[in-house]
DNA sequence: TTGACATATGTAACTAGTTTCATCAACCTC
DNA sequence: GAGGTTGATGAAACTAGTTACATATGTCAA
């Protein structure tokens, strides 16, 4: 298929700035073959060569032969716009992250596209900046380029989004989340439990003060799942929250506040690894020395969690496991048209050297 | 646009699992407007419809109107694919990238994102795993689904991808690489230079027993670049260097191999943050204090690397800014079919904390 | 009043595929 | 040997746009 856009372009722009204005003649762009060419060149009908391409067991032995061979000699690849415009598949789809700046994204997009290739759908990714509204601009943009189905983050979306869809009805799966009663499929973990698994694990080790350290909640619904499971949790003690970027320097920021409060915490909970990572930086710089005088829990579990020093006790979640799934039901969807089932991916406690015993 | 695809295919399929097998007559899914009912609806010829889209200047006023009004009402998107099919205009673009498991590909994808997005042109996303053979055959693979241009990384590319880009001349540009010479333009900083950047630094602070941690230097000229630069600069002293796994882990191990080390070198260069640092972490494992025992330098200047403890001295790469040019860049390409001029992006240290005078 | 020209719009051909329907030959059955 | 069925192929219509060319008005000068 290679080159539709750009040969076409070239044709039509014959003064093009790569030709060197000589004498001799323009080196004949040679036009990329199309089905009439093969279908001339082997002596067929388009049809016969459309049938080649698309149920090659219906065309006669010979027949197939003589077509494949004039395919090869042509170099034809067939267009993908031109498919498109008839069989109304696009073959890709788009994924709307908040951000790449956060490995837990990066890592969830890789295995996103990987398991997208194998289905033969390519991803065109974009960024939102946590902005419903952007969300909701970028998912239009990419519906119209022709999207055949769509990842999205988390429950939360603007109105437009939501009327965009259902006037589309692209297919849409909602990841980081899970919500059976979600009206457009999540495949995700329990953000509540996966904050409750945490927030237990430091009540176990006997702490009753922990500061919660977390992303802005506004637009963020896993960040407010997350906390309301904290909260729903009978936890017999205090917990104080501070919201901050969600960045290495947001964490650290916060471990300065923490630093300077006359009464500290004796553990930090932090909803998300990066942040935690922050954190612990921040702490350190201020000589607190985890976990000895504060202990430390993140959620995500990113692979630089298990370098940091201490090696930092987390809630690991299945992202490159959840991009999979994401891809293998998207691509489901698109071909059979059948919605497919929410899933609940689990997550669990991984307890390294930053969290201690009271 | 919207819904090509999806709306045909759900045509294609009447018995769509959607649907309840009720016996009120199927919610007659509306078909998406095209331009032919927009004509209808506005009693004009397609040809004007067209015109009112593409250059609404010669079309008679209220004729425009009567357009608009149309086209608001049916909520009518052209298709996608149609166009490009007589255009030549798919309006995406594809970046190749090693890895999405790398803030510094991360960052530069997001501004690369941002900027094309501002030209109309969408990114398509593929990771190469840092493997040439992936490499060439995501290239293909994007350019036959029509991508309009191509960003990818480094100049050292396997024979068939500049086969392909030969072939099909496709605007193809090359990031993180500077050279004038190179066939393809380079948007990028001078690796050799970034890195001696950081070499001096160490040397004018009386360094002369310097580890340089690196990546694989296998398909990888940018790494190669900046070991040659080392070796170029006349530097006083030695130099061992370490192979690693780019990432926190790899850096840390090799951080433990040097901790094990019987003469341990006074500095440590690494040619990437991230890298860094894994090493800064696995030094302070080894409770090797930076830099009172061992000065340390980065190269890439992540946002990270400005809360480490210590603060990371590291030479700056402007990747947001190498993602822009090389989005203005190659969108100039494909609408003016001129192959833009390289561009060098200069490097410079930032001294922070992790280095200090012997 | 007529010719010259510009402006606005429509007709139909074009892009590159897919798909429906018709055709024709070959084989089998009665 | 006529009739029915199957298999392979082709002609032409179809997808949804763009665009070259033709045509119909309108304005102005001669």
């Amino acid at each position: 298929m290679k080159l539709v856009t750009y040969v076409n372009t070239f044709l039509k722009n014959p003064q093009n700035g790569r030709l060197k204005p000589t004498m001799q003649k323009a080196p004949e762009p040679k036009k990329r073959a199309n089905l009439r060419d093969v279908a001339k060149a082997a002596g067929v009908s388009v049809a016969t060569v459309s049938r080649v391409l698309n149920e090659p067991t219906v065309v006669k032995k010979d027949t197939l032969e003589k077509v494949q061979t004039a395919i090869a000699e042509l170099k034809f690849v067939p267009s993908a716009a031109a498919r498109a415009i008839n069989s109304g598949r696009t073959r890709f789809v788009g994924a709307l992250v908040p951000t790449l700046d956060n490995a837990i994204f990066a890592r969830f997009l890789a295995a996103l596209e990987r398991k997208l290739s194998d289905h033969q759908l390519s991803l065109i990714v974009a960024t939102t900046e946590a902005r419903l509204d952007i969300e909701a601009e970028k998912a239009k943009s990419l519906i119209d380029i022709g999207a055949e189905g769509l990842i999205i983050t988390g429950a939360t979306h603007s109105p437009a989004f939501h009327d965009l869809i259902e006037r589309t009805m692209v297919p849409t799966i909602i990841t980081s989340f899970f919500d059976p009663e979600n009206p457009l499929p999540t495949i995700g973990y329990d953000n509540a439990t996966a904050a409750q698994l945490a927030l237990q694990h430091l009540a176990d080790l006997g702490h009753r003060d922990i500061a919660v350290v977390h992303g802005p909640v506004h637009d963020n619904d896993r960040t407010r799942e997350r906390l309301a499971g904290l909260k729903a949790l009978s936890f017999a003690g205090n917990l104080a929250t501070f919201e901050t970027e969600i960045s290495h320097q947001g964490g650290a920021d916060v471990a300065k506040q923490l630093g300077n409060l006359r009464h500290r915490p004796d553990a930090i909970l932090c909803l998300s690894d990066v942040v935690a990572l922050g954190v612990l930086l921040g702490l350190q710089a201020q000589k607190i020395v985890v976990p000895d005088q504060i202990s430390m829990v993140g959620i995500d579990d990113l692979p630089t969690s298990a370098v940091t020093v201490p090696p930092l006790t987390s809630v690991h979640l299945p992202v490159s496991r959840m991009g999979e799934c994401a891809a293998d039901a998207l691509a489901h969807w698109i071909t059979t048209q059948q919605e497919p089932k929410p899933e609940k991916l689990g997550a669990r406690l991984i307890v390294r050297g930053s969290t201690k015993e009271v």
